[in-house]
DNA sequence: TTTCCATAAGGTGTATACACCTTGAAGATA
DNA sequence: TATCTTCAAGGTGTATACACCTTATGGAAA
C-alpha cells in the first residue's frame, strides 16, 4: 500500500491525455495541498455534496478522503455540521514544531540513501527559482519550491516508517508557516535561499547528519518567524 | 477528534447495561487488538462483508474501520481480493524497533505530566499480575498487561502528536513481540517484571528522563529477542 | 501432458436512498 | 422583552444495489 501511495503522492501522474479516473487518493492529494496552500482555511466547512459534485463522484470516495485527512490530522469531521479544517492552537503548533525539530535530528541517525547528482540537480533547479522569487514574490510559487525542497530531502530516508511521520508533520505544519510567510515575502524567501545553498552543499558532501542539522536549524528558525508574528 | 478518539481508545467504554450502538471507531479498536493478538495472523485475508455479518453493520462502517487500519499500516486493502493483515518483513520491523528506540529517547525530551499517586498504584497492580505470569503463563492475560502498561507511560505525554505516534509504533510493533513472547514465556514474562519493577521506581521519583531510557532499553532488548527467534 | 484462454465466483469500489444528528430561526409563553 | 420550545433545513452516518477487479478452475488446443 505505502509504495503505492507514496508514488501517486510524489508524482500526482494524470498527465496530459490520460485522465485517468480519479480515485479516493487523487481527491485526498488535492484536498491536502487545498488546505496547505490555506485554499481552504483553518476553520472553513468542507461539505460532501459540494465536493462529490466538484470532482464529479459520489459522496463515497469523497468521505474517504476526508476520512484520511482526519487520521492525518488535517481535518475534523463533524457529525451533521461539516468536514472543518482543523485550526491549530497555539500550544499545539509549538508541539509540533518541537516535535519536528526534535525529529530533524533523529532523520541523520536513521538510514538515509547516498545522494546522488540528480538529488543536486534539482536542488540547483530549486535554488534557481528561489532566487528569482526575490525580484517578484508569489506564494503558490514558494509554496511549490518549498513542498518539492521536502521531498527532496525526505526522499533520502530509508526507514520508511519514519519517512511517512516525517512528511505527515510537514503537512501539518505547513499551512502555519505559509501563513506567516506571505506576510514576510523578504524574510520567508531569504531564509528558503538559504536553506537550499545550505542543503545543496551537504547533499554534494553526501553528509545525511550535516543534511539533518540543517533541517533542524531551519525549522527552528521557522518557528521564531511563526512566533514574532504572533506578537502582532 | 483526537480526544474524543484516545478516549475511545484507552477505555472501550459501552459498559454493562449501556450496549450503545457500535461505530467505526469501536470496531477499529476491536480489530486492531485482534491484530495485535495475533487472532488475525499476519497475511491472513479479512472480508468485508463477514466482518459486517459478525458486527451486525453494513460494509460502510467495516470500510472505514479497515481503511483507518490501513493508513496506520497494519492492513493492505486490495482491490478484488480483500483486506491482508500487513506481514512485516525484517527490514520492515528493524525499522520500526530502531525508530522506536530512537522516539523512546525523545519520549524524556519533549512535555511529559507529572506522575501520580494513581499511576504508581495501577503500575503496583500490573507488577503483581506480571508476577502471577510466572507460576501460569497466559498469552492473553501477558498482552493485557503489557497494553495496560504501555498506556499507563503513554498518558503521561503531553505532546499529543508525538503521543499519537508513539501509540502507533506501538501496535505495528506489537504482533510480533507477542508472537515471540509465545515461544520464550519464562525470558517475557521475567523481562515484563523487571521493565515494569524498573519504571514503577522512575515514576515514584517522578523522572521523566528515567522513564524514557527505561522504555529505550527494554525495546531494545525486546528486539534482542525477536532478533534471536529470528535465527532459530 | 502442458499451456493457454474463457469464465464464473467472490472480493472491493462506487452510487444512491434513507436515517439520524446538529443547529439556527421562528413562534409561543412568561 | 426575554426565554424557552419547536421544527425545518441541511449536514453526516448507514444500508444496499450494482459495477468493476482479481483469481482459481476447467476445458480446448498445441
Amino acid at each position: 500500500m505505502a509504495n503505492e501511495y507514496e508514488q501517486a503522492d510524489r508524482e500526482p501522474k494524470r498527465g496530459a491525455g490520460g485522465s485517468r479516473k480519479v480515485n479516493s487518493l487523487d481527491i485526498h492529494t488535492q484536498l491536502r495541498d487545498r488546505i496547505c496552500l490555506l485554499e481552504y482555511r483553518p476553520g472553513s466547512i468542507l461539505r460532501e455534496n459540494e465536493l462529490a459534485d466538484e470532482f464529479s463522484v459520489s459522496r463515497t470516495p469523497i468521505r474517504e478522503a476526508l476520512q484520511r485527512l482526519a487520521v492525518e490530522g488535517l481535518v475534523e469531521v463533524r457529525n451533521g455540521v461539516g468536514t472543518i479544517v482543523t485550526a491549530l492552537d497555539f500550544d499545539e503548533l509549538q508541539e509540533i514544531y518541537r516535535l519536528r525539530t526534535e525529529m530533524a535530528v533523529l532523520l541523520g541517525r536513521m538510514g538515509t540513501r547516498a545522494c546522488t547528482q540528480a538529488d543536486t540537480d534539482e536542488l540547483g533547479a530549486l535554488l534557481t527559482r528561489s532566487q528569482r522569487l526575490t525580484q517578484s514574490f508569489n506564494v503558490r510559487e514558494y509554496w511549490d519550491i518549498n513542498h518539492k525542497l521536502h521531498f527532496v530531502i525526505s526522499d533520502i530516508i530509508l526507514n520508511r516508517t519514519f519517512r511517512e511521520i516525517w512528511d505527515n508533520l510537514y503537512f501539518r505544519a505547513a499551512r502555519t508557516w505559509y501563513d506567516v510567510a506571505k506576510s514576510m515575502n523578504a524574510i520567508a524567501t531569504e531564509l528558503l535561499t538559504m536553506e537550499i545553498t545550505d542543503l545543496l552543499l551537504a547533499v554534494r558532501e553526501n553528509d545525511a547528519e550535516a543534511i539533518s542539522y540543517i533541517k533542524r536549524n531551519y525549522i527552528s528558525y521557522s518557528w521564531q518567524r511563526v512566533l514574532q508574528k504572533e506578537k502582532d
